[in-house]
DNA sequence: TGCGATTGGATCGCGCGCGATCTACATAAA
DNA sequence: TTTATGTAGATCGCGCGCGATCCAATCGCA
C-alpha cells in the first residue's frame, strides 16, 4: 500500500524549481490511478471508463449528436466515432443520421442499453468510500482543477 | 477561450449526488488538457509528454534500470520498453543488459540525449506562466491529488 | 547441487486520444 | 443555379497504457 508511495523522483527535496511540473505529474498519475480504480467496477458492465462517461449523457438525455457529446467530453470525432461504434456493436446503442440534418449523427441508447443504467448505480459510492474526502474538499479540489484546465486551454497556442 | 467552459454535463446544478464522478472526471480532462499544453512545447524537442519524464528521470540521475524508472513513473514495462525503445531509435539514450544481472536493463543517456536537456529547460518556465498559481496553491494542490492517488491505490482491488 | 519460486523485461492484443486528412452535406453568396 | 465556405463525422497512423502471457536469469532452500 504505502510501498508505492516513496516518490523515487530526482530531488525530492528540491521540488521547488519546478512545481508546476509537479503538478502536471501528480494530476497524470492521479488519472492512471483512477483508471485503475474504476476498472474493476466497470469490467462487469463491459465498459471502459470513457465508454461510461458515453453512458452517463445518454442515460441523462437521449439522442445526442457525436458533436454534443464530444463538447460535452471534450474529446474529439476521432475518438469518439469508433468508441461509440463499440458500443453499438456491444447493442448498447444505435446510431442512426438525423432526418433534418444528414451530417449529423444521432447516438440512442437500447433497451438493453437502457437496462444497464441500474447496475452502474453503485459505482459512485464506491468511490466516494475510497476517497474519504468531506463534501467541501471535493467541490474544491473539483473548482481548482477546473481553473488549471480553462487556464491551461486559454494558454494553449 | 470561455466559450469551451460550458460544461454541458447533466444536472450541472444537482452535482451534488456524485460529487465524486465529478472529481474523476475533473482529474481526467485537466490530464488532456495538460498534454494538450505540452504538445507544442515539446513537439521541437521531439519528444512526448511521458518521453519527457523519462527523459527528466535521466538527466537528474544516468543509467536506471527499466524496473527503477516504472516505479518512479507508476508504469510497466509493457508501457516502458516499447517507450524506450523509440527513444533508443531517436539517439537519445542507449539500453544495455546489466553485467552483474543479466535480466536488468539499463538506460543511459547518449551525449545527443544530454544536450536535449538544454533545450527542454525553458519548459517548466511556460507552464508557470500559464497556470497563474501561487506556491502555496500549487503545493497544496499537488498535495491533494497525492493523498488522493494514494487512497485510490489502497482501495483498489 | 539441483529444482521450484521469484523477478526483470519483452511481447501481444486492445482501447483510447489526437492531428491530419477526407467526404458528404448544408448554407451563404454571386 | 452555381460557387464558395463551413460543418459533422469518418478514416488513418501513431503513441501511450494496460492485462495477460512468455522467457530467461536469479534466488532460496532442501
Amino acid at each position: 500500500m504505502t510501498q508505492a508511495d516513496k516518490d523515487p523522483w530526482p530531488d525530492a527535496d528540491a521540488r521547488d524549481p519546478a512545481l508546476e511540473n509537479w503538478l502536471c505529474f501528480a494530476i497524470y498519475s492521479a488519472e492512471h490511478a483512477f483508471t485503475q480504480f474504476y476498472r474493476p467496477l466497470l469490467e462487469p458492465l463491459g465498459l471502459t471508463y470513457t465508454q461510461s462517461l458515453v453512458m452517463t449523457l445518454l442515460w441523462d438525455r437521449d439522442a445526442r449528436s457525436v458533436r454534443e457529446i464530444g463538447e460535452a467530453l471534450h474529446l474529439k470525432s476521432s475518438t469518439l466515432t469508433p468508441l461509440i461504434k463499440r458500443l453499438e456493436e456491444a447493442g448498447l446503442v444505435i446510431r442512426r443520421r438525423d432526418g433534418d440534418d444528414e451530417r449529423v449523427v444521432r447516438v440512442s441508447l437500447t433497451d438493453q442499453g437502457r437496462a444497464l443504467r441500474d447496475k452502474a448505480r453503485e459505482v459512485p459510492e464506491h468511490v466516494a468510500e475510497a476517497l474519504e474526502m468531506s463534501r467541501e474538499e471535493l467541490r474544491e479540489t473539483i473548482d481548482r482543477l477546473d481553473h488549471i484546465r480553462a487556464r491551461l486551454i486559454a494558454a494553449t497556442r
